[in-house]
RNA sequence: GGCUCCGUAGUUCAAUGGAUAGAACGGAAGUUUCCUAAACUUUAAAUGCAGGUUCGAUUCCUGCCGGGGCUACCA
């Protein structure tokens, strides 16, 4: 409100004094940093060209326009192109009071529009969630709950991959050694025995490639010719054709797989309105290829496979149905994309994949724009980094793989012995020791994923593990706790925050308006994470507002100020505060512990 | 090789082209008869190298050096 009224007070400032008319883009409006007088700075090095004058000349000329038209301005300093604008404490004062009780401050109004499909996780059936499928998850659940914020319909959707060669080796591995273990039988998570048998099969098959090249034959050759390998393409070919043994170990297996993942995925405090399986989207996926071969999009090679030809759009060709007429991964995705449009007719759809795949979406949107697909223009890829360990990459055959669930127990593990050696579980019932120690374990795993930009690729370090203190999603949780603690005092004393009692013209103190201009810019925070499908920048805004609300809590006293305006303005700053918190650690998928 | 992303304190992360590059951990020194010390305060410490665009560059452009990813009839 205030920032949009100041820049278009600023074009007119230009318009009147200089005869121009300018863009309010071209201005640029900041928060003023800490160590200066102001609330707001206007950046006048670009009108300089239009003012020809020097820039303290022009920041004085526009400061002074701007006082004699915003009220809530009371003064304004320049220090070189920096025009610094003090608003009256009364501003502050309003702003907190109008907002401090809302329970949908920074929250956006759901619009009646068409959804945004928003897909993640994406699992493989064929081996347990690792650390990487972390912070897919804890990226997409958040992203989904910072677009819901600003006012966007979200459907979130789970794309299983459930068939392909990767599960039968498992099936395979599973027929040959099994001997009909089940996850009752071994008291093994069902992710976790289909995750070893696809382990142990990679094993069996190393070692027959070995064989194959001690006699001679080329690396690449003895890949392809291993018995093992062409057993388990002979069964996903048993599997396309229906074959009644196959399919029925297929079921059962994946169930397995889906028993586990939903554990995991409770744990983990994510949820989907939709799982598609990549069983049930191929088929259609075929039929586009199908299509698009008649319609002359595609083109089939000699040896009838089906291909896409991308080449004068800067890619290469890309292989869509294999000669033996079983589908690949992009054969699939096209499927279900159609199936996709087809059920919620999106304004836009998001995938939440790994950044190793950004070829694959480019060649996805291409080859669907061939096909005459206009959706395939709405379609966008949260490329996130790799997770990486200090030894580098996470490589399941090498057993470095951080899992998904072990990482979970170790987070409750470390939560639950840090929590009782400050003492602080003493007067808990087990239930309520168990709620608070997966809150703050969690916590702080989440927080650690997600405080980085997703773009860029982050560092784990195991034996490192996760810290409580310092920028850490406990932290921010202790912050909340001690304000929860603070407002119940206040209750039992009587006091009820709301900022009635606050006479007007009471003036701030700086800590106190200094959190209160942190809390005014929590909704441009929503906006530009929504915007920017960046989590990180509510994290970073979060720890921000309990760092500087520690600082206030350290230094001011609330309930113990003598002062009745003074302590309502604390006891509302306070309020507020907690209330912030919650709604943005609530956008990153971590919960706030009422106490600590 | 081609395409692409990334190089910021000892370490892990910040910084719509703007003021003196912010935090945290680790290091050094402090704060508790006071609303929860998982906190707070003080302090030392960084933009890979060389150019260019700009009033102004960690940010944009070029080259070099170093690292990751992709370049599958895997997903």
């Amino acid at each position: 409100m205030i920032g949009k009224k100041l820049l278009e007070q600023t074009c007119e400032a230009v318009k009147q004094l200089y005869g121009q008319e300018i863009k309010p883009g071209t201005i640029g409006l900041e928060i003023t940093k800490k160590e200066i007088a102001g609330d707001f700075t206007i950046v006048v090095f670009p009108l300089l060209k239009i003012s020809h004058k020097s820039p303290e000349a022009t920041a004085n000329d526009i400061g002074n326009f701007l006082k004699a038209s915003i009220p809530e301005i009371s003064e304004f300093n320049v220090i070189k192109g920096f025009l610094n604008i003090v608003l009256y404490d009364g501003f502050w004062l309003d702003f907190l009071q109008e907002n401090c009780l809302r329970s949908d401050f920074g929250i956006l109004e759901p619009r009646k529009e068409a959804p945004i499909v928003l897909e993640y996780s994406s699992p493989n059936t064929n081996k347990p969630l690792h650390l990487g499928h972390i912070r897919n998850n804890l990226l997409g659940f958040s992203l989904s709950e910072i677009l819901k914020a600003n006012g966007h319909n979200v459907v979130k959707v789970n794309l299983v991959n459930d068939r392909g060669i990767h599960i039968c080796k498992s099936m395979l591995a599973y027929m040959k050694w099994g001997n009909g273990e089940t996850p009752v039988s071994s008291g093994i998570k069902g992710d976790h025995l289909i995750g070893r048998y696809y382990v142990l099969f990679d094993s069996e098959y190393k070692t027959e490639i070995k064989q194959l090249v001690d006699q001679g034959l080329t690396e690449e050759l003895a890949a392809k010719q291993a018995p093992l390998i062409l057993e388990a393409q002979e069964v996903l070919r048993k599997w396309e054709a229906r074959d009644p043994e196959i399919y029925q170990l297929w079921e059962t297996m994946n169930n397995w797989a889906y028993e586990g993942f939903d554990l995991t995925y409770r744990r983990l405090g994510v949820d989907f309105n939709k799982i598609y399986y990549e069983s049930g989207t191929y088929l259609l996926g075929k039929e586009l290829v199908m299509e698009g071969l008649a319609s002359g999009a595609l083109l089939k090679k000699e040896d009838g496979s089906i291909w896409a030809d991308l080449r004068d759009e800067g890619l290469d060709e890309k292989l869509l149905l294999r000669a033996d007429g079983t589908s690949v991964y992009m054969t699939q995705d096209l499927g279900t994309a159609q199936l996709r449009y087809d059920e919620f007719r999106p304004s836009d759809m998001i995938y939440v994949v790994g950044n190793e795949q950004n070829y694959h979406f480019d060649v996805l949107k291409k080859v669907l724009g061939k096909l005459g697909k206009e959706f395939a223009g709405h379609i966008s890829h949260l490329s996130y980094g790799m997770v990486e360990l200090p030894m580098g990459k996470m490589k399941s055959r090498e057993g470095t793989v951080v899992d998904a669930d072990d990482l979970m127990d170790e987070m409750y593990l470390t939560a639950e012995t840090t929590t009782r050696e400050l003492g602080k579980a003493n007067e808990l019932s087990g239930d309520e020791a168990f709620a608070l120690f997966n809150t703050i374990g969690l916590g702080a795993l989440k927080y650690f994923i997600l405080k980085v930009d997703p773009k860029k690729n982050m560092l784990f370090d195991p034996k490192e593990s996760i810290d409580f203190n310092g920028n850490t999603g406990p932290f921010i949780q202790y912050t909340y706790a001690r304000i929860r603690s603070l407002l119940s005092r206040a209750q039992a004393a009587g006091f009820a925050p709301g900022g009635t009692d606050i006479p007007p013209g009471t003036s701030l103190e700086p800590l106190e308006k200094e959190t209160i201009r942190r809390l005014f810019l929590f909704s441009g925070a929503v906006i530009q994470a929504g915007s920017e499908m960046n989590p990180a920048v509510i994290a970073n805004y979060v720890y921000d507002l309990a760092k500087g609300y520690n600082q206030f809590y350290q230094e001011l006293p609330v309930l113990k100020e003598d002062n009745p305006a003074k302590l309502m303005i604390r006891l509302t700053i306070t309020e507020f505060v907690g209330r912030t918190i919650q709604t943005a650690m609530t956008l990153l998928g971590i919960g706030v512990p009422a106490r600590m």
